[in-house]
DNA sequence: CGCCAGGCCGTGT
DNA sequence: ACACGGCATGGC
């Protein structure tokens, strides 16, 4: 999938922001929403002087929810934002760095617990922010993999079977080489995702091969959930 | 006008 | 464990 994907895209260059702190806030953002609203928030709040982890932590829960406007869940999204510079301040000193320090299975629970991130969060913020080498999943690709009928290998297609999944594919590459291609397959993945993956398929032109399985045969509910 | 987006969470079974 | 609905907004 990674190799046909590469071919028929090339690289993405994920992830679309300048420093690390800009990725935190994209992967809040873009939780079942639209980047192009993404990108408003963010030009709203450079605009302010608030992308960065001081600018966060100067501003009120209100002037950040109205800022991240355009991207919805404004105020879960701001509560959740606020509290992360919150807890970065109060136990890694507001340093970015200092929390990327933490080992990977460690650093990756301490964001779970964090109100508005769930598995997918977590992982961006690991892999594109922090520099860890873990997979994404999302619901392209649980769509992909139910689709192909990838499930036999991941009964409850939930979350971390797909992590697993993809971990298993990506078992034999160099320890090295893991961040950039998990960064790489993810990304791609929302890319074919954007393209051919919505509630109904669209498999013209699909470099993957959605007709393996009569798609219109899944239900909409089998679509919505990981 | 209706559908849906690069999820997460509380609640009910 | 798993399903379901709410969360907010704007593009298409």
């Amino acid at each position: 999938m990674h190799d046909r994907l590469m071919t028929a895209y090339g690289p993405q260059n994920w992830w679309p922001a300048k420093t690390r702190f800009e990725v935190i806030l994209g992967a809040y953002l873009t939780q079942n929403t639209a980047w192009k609203a993404v990108e408003r928030s963010l030009g709203n709040l450079r605009a302010a002087g608030a992308l960065s982890v001081r600018g966060i932590r100067e501003i009120g829960r209100e002037e950040l929810a109205r800022l991240i406007r355009p991207s919805g869940f404004i105020t879960r999204k701001a509560h959740a934002i606020k509290t992360f510079v919150e807890i970065l301040d109060a136990e890694f000193g507001g340093s970015l760095s200092s929390l990327a320090r933490v080992p990977t299975p460690r650093l990756r629970l301490r964001l779970l617990d964090l109100p508005g991130v769930g598995p997918e969060t977590a992982d961006a913020i690991l892999l594109y922010a922090l520099g860890h080498a873990v997979p994404v999943a999302d619901e392209y690709l649980r769509r992909i993999a139910e689709r192909h009928g990838l499930e036999k290998r991941a009964p409850r297609h939930n979350y971390e079977a797909l992590a697993t999944l993809t971990r298993e594919a990506f078992a034999d590459v160099e320890e090295a080489d893991k961040n950039q291609l998990f960064n790489e397959f993810h990304a791609l993945t929302v890319a074919v995702g954007k393209a051919h993956c919505g509630p109904v398929a669209k498999c013209e032109g699909c470099p993957l091969e959605f007709d393996l399985r009569p798609v219109r045969s899944f239900p909409k509910a089998s679509l919505k959930k990981v």
